[in-house]
Parts: C-alpha cells; sequence; structure tokens
DNA sequence: GAGTTTGAAACT
DNA sequence: CAGTTTCAAACTC
C-alpha cells in the first residue's frame, strides 16, 4: 500500500530521524513512572476485572475463566509497543479535538462501577507515588485491551450473542472506525482507535455478552483495523492480517526495534487464538513461546488471573521503557498485596451482601488498603466486591478454621483474617481474655471500634482473635449470614476436604441441645458470639437477652480456665519462644493451644483441633499414631528448608506416607536420635504414650 | 436424616 | 491430676 504512513514507515525511512521528532517519541522518552497521566478512561480500566465473570454463554465459571485466559493470551500477544502511542495519542487528540468519543465509556463505567469523582479527583490530587503506579497498572490494560481484539477472536464461542445494547455499542464502533479510515493521520488514527477500543472496553466490561461480542467486534472490524493498520503501519503490510492489527498500533516499537523483533516473530509465527490452548483457558504454550511470559511467569502467585490478564498487558508495554518495568512490577506487588486484601474483604462482602456493600468499602477505603487516599485503590476493592459477588465462589479456602476452635490464628495459605467481619447479624459476646486487646471487644466497644481496631489486629501476631474468627467463619459463606439459605445439608461435600472446613463451619452455627449453648461444646459461646438465626440449638441462653447469664457463666469457665476463650490456635509469632518455630510462613508455625488428645482418628479428621485448625501436632499434642497432614507431632517443626535437609540426609520420602506431603518430620526417624533443629539443638520428642502426660501444657 | 464415632469439655 | 461423663461436632451409612 502506498499509503503515506507506509512511506513514512518503510525501511529506507531512518526510524531515528523519524520519530525521535516526533511528538509520541518524545513523549515516550520522556514516560515517567511517576509522571501522572491522566485521563478519564483509566478509570474504567478497573472493570477488567470483570473478566472474571463470565459471559453468559458459558455454563460454567470455569469456562468462562478459560475464556478469560484466552483474552489474556491474546494481549500477551498483541501487547507490545502500541500502548504508550496510543495512550499518549489519546491525550493529545484528547486535548486538542475535544472528541468526545472518549467520555461516555468511562463515565458510564464510572457510574456503573461506583466510581465516586472523588476518586478520580482525588488521583488527580495525589502524586503518591503508589498511586501512580496503580495508575499505571491499569491504565496500560485499557489501552492495550484492543489487542485481544485480534481477528481470532472469532473463534470465541461467545460470538454468537449480541444484546442491543452491543450492536449500539457496535455501531459506534463502526462509525468510530469509519472515521479513522476516512482520516489518515496518524495521531487522529491512533485517537480513534484507542477511542474505539476503550470502547471495546467499556462494552466488555458492561456486561459479559457484551465482553464475548467485544471479541467478536474486533474479529469483525478486522477488516477496518487492516485498513487502519495499513495507515498508520504499513511496514506491516504482508504479513498476516492477524498481525496487522499488532503493527499498527506499533510503531512504536520499530524505533525500538529490538524488542521489536521480540514480539514480532512470535506473533506472526502463532496467529493468535488458533492455538486450542488458548481458547481452552489453558496456558498457552504459544503465547509463553512469546516470551512475554516470562515477564509474567515472574508475576507473584498471589494475582488473581484478572490481575494476571492485566499485569500481561502492562508488562508487555516494559519495552518502551524500563522505568515502567519497575513501576508495573511494584505495582504487581502492590496489587499482589492489595488482592490479597481485597479477597479478604470479598468474603465480608459476599456475606454481608449488596446493601452493605457501601459501608463495606468504605470500610476497606479507610483500613484496607496500605495506600490511603487513593480513590483509585478504593474503586478496585469496589470492583472486587462487585465481582466477587457475582461470583458464587467460594470465598474462603483456609483450612481449618472452625467455631468451636474458638480463635484459630492460623494464616494457611498466607491469609489474613481480620475482624471486619464481625456479622451485623451475629453479635459478640465480651473477651474479656483475648489475646489481642485490640481483638477484646466488649459489647459496647463492638459497635466503634471493631473497624479501627483492624490494624492492630493485622500488626498483632494473632491475628484471629476469638471474634474476629467466630464472626469470619460464621458468615463467610453469605447464604449463611444472610440467613436466607441457611443450609445443613449437603456436607458430605466439604466435610472430607478441608480446604472447606471453613466454609463448612461458616454455614454451620451450634446445635446445641443440652449445654443451652453456654458452654465451651457450644461453637458460638466458645467463639464468643451470641447464637443467631442459623443456630439449631434448643433452649438457647446465648443471645442478648440473656446477656448476663453469658457473662456470668463466661467468667466462670475462665475462671476455671483463664485461657478456655484465647484462640486454640496461635501463629508461632505468638509463641515463638515456646514453641520455638522459627519458620511463621509455613503452615506448621501455627499450633494449637494446647494440642490435641486424638486416639483414633490420627489427627487426619476434623475431630483433632489441630487438624481443624490447618495445624500440625506438636508437642503438646498427646495424640496417638499421629498422621496430621499439617505436620505431625513427632515432625516436630521444621521449616521447608529444614525439611528438605532432611529428606537429603535420610531420604525421608521413603518413609514418608505418600498422604501426608507436608509432613515434615515423620516415622522412621531413629529413636534414639532426635532430630536437630535449625539451631543444632535436639528437637524434643513428643511424649509417646496418650494421656500419659494428663495436663495441657 | 438417623445413627455412630470421636474427642473436647465438663465433672467428680 | 486422673478418671469419667457429657456434649456436640464429625462422620458414616
Amino acid at each position: 500500500m502506498d499509503t503515506p504512513v507506509k512511506n513514512q514507515l518503510s525501511p529506507a525511512t531512518p526510524f531515528s530521524s523519524k520519530f525521535e521528532d516526533s511528538p509520541v517519541f518524545n513523549y515516550i522518552s520522556n514516560l515517567s513512572p511517576i509522571e501522572p497521566v491522566k485521563f478519564r478512561h483509566n478509570d474504567h480500566t478497573f472493570n477488567p476485572i470483570t473478566f472474571t465473570s463470565s459471559p453468559s454463554v458459558f455454563a460454567s465459571p470455569k469456562i468462562s475463566s478459560f475464556c478469560e485466559t484466552r483474552f489474556s493470551i491474546r494481549r500477551h500477544h498483541f501487547s507490545d509497543q502500541p500502548k504508550p502511542d496510543s495512550l499518549r495519542s489519546e491525550n493529545e487528540n484528547f486535548k486538542s479535538e475535544g472528541i468526545s468519543v472518549s467520555v461516555h465509556p468511562s463515565d458510564l463505567c464510572t457510574e456503573q462501577l461506583g466510581y465516586s469523582s472523588s476518586a478520580s479527583s482525588a488521583r488527580e490530587i495525589t502524586s503518591e507515588l503508589l498511586t501512580e503506579n496503580l495508575e499505571l497498572a491499569i491504565e496500560f490494560p485499557s489501552t492495550l485491551k484492543y489487542d485481544s481484539g485480534s481477528p481470532n477472536s472469532n473463534v470465541l464461542p461467545c460470538d454468537v450473542i449480541k444484546t442491543d445494547s452491543v450492536l449500539e455499542t457496535e455501531s459506534i464502533q463502526i462509525q468510530d472506525m469509519q472515521s479513522v479510515t476516512e482520516n489518515s493521520k496518524e495521531k487522529h488514527c491512533l485517537f480513534e482507535r484507542e477511542s474505539f477500543l476503550r470502547r471495546i472496553c467499556w462494552v466488555e466490561k458492561n456486561d459479559g455478552v457484551a465482553r464475548c461480542y467485544w471479541a467478536k467486534q474486533i474479529s469483525d472490524s478486522d477488516n477496518l483495523l487492516n485498513f487502519d493498520s495499513s495507515i498508520t503501519g504499513g511496514h506491516f503490510e504482508g504479513k498476516d492480517p492477524k498481525m496487522v492489527d499488532a503493527g499498527t498500533m506499533s510503531f512504536i516499537s520499530d524505533v525500538l526495534e529490538d524488542d521489536l523483533k521480540k514480539f514480532e516473530k512470535p506473533e506472526s509465527s502463532y496467529p493468535i487464538g488458533t492455538c486450542e490452548q488458548c481458547v481452552m483457558g489453558e496456558s498457552c504454550t504459544q503465547s509463553e513461546r512469546t516470551g512475554d511470559q516470562e515477564e509474567t511467569d515472574q508475576m507473584p502467585a498471589a494475582l488473581s488471573r484478572t490481575l494476571m490478564d492485566k499485569l500481561v498487558v502492562t508488562d508487555s508495554c516494559n519495552i518502551v521503557d524500563d522505568k515502567r518495568i519497575k513501576f508495573i512490577r511494584s505495582s504487581c506487588k502492590l496489587r499482589s498485596q492489595l488482592h490479597r486484601r481485597i479477597r479478604r474483604r470479598c468474603l465480608d462482602f459476599e456475606r454481608a451482601g449488596s446493601h452493605e456493600m457501601k459501608s463495606t468499602s468504605a470500610r476497606n477505603d479507610s483500613s484496607a488498603v496500605s495506600v490511603k487516599s487513593s480513590g483509585k485503590v478504593a474503586s478496585v476493592e469496589n470492583n472486587f466486591f462487585k465481582i466477587k459477588n457475582d461470583c458464587s465462589c467460594s470465598s474462603s479456602n483456609l483450612p481449618g478454621v472452625g467455631l468451636h476452635l474458638n480463635a484459630l490464628a492460623t494464616t494457611i495459605e498466607g491469609k489474613e483474617f481480620q475482624n471486619e467481619s464481625l456479622a451485623h447479624e451475629s453479635q459478640l459476646i465480651s473477651t474479656p481474655r483475648s489475646i489481642i486487646s485490640s481483638c477484646s471487644l466488649m459489647p459496647d466497644e463492638i459497635s466503634h471500634d471493631k473497624f479501627s481496631s483492624q490494624k492492630s489486629i493485622e500488626r498483632d501476631s494473632v491475628l484471629y482473635s476469638n471474634e474476629a474468627q467466630a464472626a469470619e467463619d460464621a458468615h463467610h459463606t453469605p447464604k449463611c449470614v444472610i440467613g436466607e439459605e441457611f443450609d445443613h445439608s449437603s456436607p458430605q461435600n466439604k466435610r472430607s476436604n478441608p480446604e472447606h472446613v471453613t466454609e463448612m463451619l461458616a454455614c454451620k452455627r451450634c446445635n446445641c441441645k443440652r449445654s443451652k449453648c453456654l458452654k465451651l461444646y457450644c461453637e458460638c459461646f466458645a467463639a464468643g458470639l451470641y447464637c443467631v438465626g442459623p443456630c439449631s440449638c434448643q433452649d438457647c441462653l446465648n443471645n442478648p437477652i440473656n446477656e448476663d447469664t453469658v457473662l456470668e457463666t463466661r467468667r466462670q469457665i475462665e475462671s476455671r480456665d483463664p485461657l478456655a476463650f484465647a484462640p486454640k490456635v496461635i501463629r508461632s509469632s505468638d509463641a515463638v519462644a515456646e514453641c520455638r518455630d522459627e519458620n511463621n510462613t509455613t503452615p506448621a508455625s501455627a499450633r494449637h493451644k494446647r494440642g490435641c488428645n486424638c486416639r483414633k482418628s490420627s489427627c487426619l479428621k476434623k475431630y483433632c483441633e489441630c487438624y481443624q485448625g490447618g495445624v500440625g501436632c506438636s508437642m503438646s499434642c498427646r495424640c496417638v499414631a499421629c498422621k496430621n497432614t499439617y505436620g505431625r507431632k513427632d515432625g516436630d517443626w521444621l521449616s521447608g528448608a529444614e525439611e528438605a535437609e532432611f529428606k537429603e540426609s535420610k531420604d525421608v520420602e521413603t518413609i514418608r506416607d505418600p498422604d501426608f506431603p507436608k509432613t515434615p518430620f515423620e516415622i522412621g526417624r531413629p529413636f534414639d536420635e532426635p532430630p536437630l533443629n535449625s539451631r543444632g539443638e535436639p528437637r524434643s520428642r513428643k511424649r509417646s504414650l496418650p494421656n500419659t502426660a494428663g495436663s495441657s501444657p
């Protein structure tokens, strides 16, 4: 094609001379990670989080996730250089031309997502680095979403779906594309495309169906894109048409030729979307071969798939500026942390339902995120809440947090728990002896302090107070909390799997018949909670009406055992000196306060409080034939390094029960040769005979 | 859902 | 403190 752009980009033309003087290049060259990029569109880019929700065509969330993964992969393929370009062009055009194209997506998204105007305004005001990081991480995906719209999108099964809104959007998009066609100016084209893509993003976010359509729209617009590409990226002509889209937006990569080679080759080698793995949402080997995956693979594992999608795109832009790499990576970390916290709060959101969403978000804004005063962060969390709410996925996979274990401080899988989820529905009983004072909320403290205490809770080594855990447990599952569908049935699904312990226990409340819920038998009482609707207790006195009785009973119990209401499972950080656990990161770093006394269950069932709490048995346990998968008592407490070391020396694998891979230190150890801990000290051996010790530690 | 098993809690 | 009983959750069928 003989378009001026093509000539401009012809190989004979030095890229450097052509582009170094261009505003685009200048912009990119001067692009600083800390420089605020101010355009509103990125607001809706949080919405790509909604990728987690599946297009309606997919029957199962799993499939939808696959689709999502495919999107991610495609972005991956195409997500090279165009971003800064498009980003810049939009900024420029947005100012100079004032086209309203970009208005509606962001506005609508803003409204739809509940973004407050303060969010954007706050962002303008703030210059905090973290905020900028977030923006960078967010803006990139927004501009790159169109990359996903490769012609291969037509492989999507969701092509068949169209809605009225989608059709409207389609017409708008087509108009945009036509205008782009008429305008041969590069900037304008880029801008239009950016607008188009942003609309696509908006559509994508607006509705799952629209998201499906989005892929189709891109596919259907292939010709237009190609045409457009011919304008701006004619040098890609002759390549696979599927690649033109990338070339259109990636002339910056020409400036950065080395980087271009990195991306260009895989793209042309692997028609996007044709990979079956992409379609199936599996890890796409193609995309791995593109080299982009390297960055992706370095992403924190804690990132959600959605975030991964976004970040994959983001990383693809690293080529432009190494500084962005750092910032994007920091964003990854930040968002990883953020996501972790958000995820935790999603539990609360799910439980609370939509009517509590605002208040929950407000709480999150203030306490959940380390990045304060960022409306963006708040918006992210809001989105997460929405998304989580949409998803009926299990909210917790923390194993072994049980009401009966009234204060597990376990942090299996690195999850932390806070008492923010104190239920509106349940009411706390005072916990005067809670290990953490900040969590020991007397009834009169609950109303005003339960949220403000979060920070101190997090700082504390015991993250889970009685109340917190109980509330969390009792209300993890929305249906349980709301009390609409409290379901005692089908416990078998979750029972055998410790991963679902929390969920199960969250759904279950006490079922006391004789104790009147005034003994530690009662999980509610033991957790410091009043019994609520879901409970099936009889003659229950554990309610606010009988508060005096409850408190009196608690006093009596505590008089017998001051630690009766203390957490039964505590993290090692609380008792490092006691249990000499040097590794706080492993499940074994938490331990049961008193230890179990199992005789028949081999600590492999939830009869065992250690197992239920997701912690290994310890020296405190008097269990028989302990096979606790979280750590056998005779295994003492080995860190991962220690275990690995021991494997090498003792070939533990030969004696390890394959059913209990986590057991750090197991049978086969010479009885007369107690293992050494990391300090070289002999590990004290657990008493071998049950019930001989008598008393608890 | 009923019955059994289990182990913590409570009691003596 | 040790033994026993009570209790409710966990589990099985």
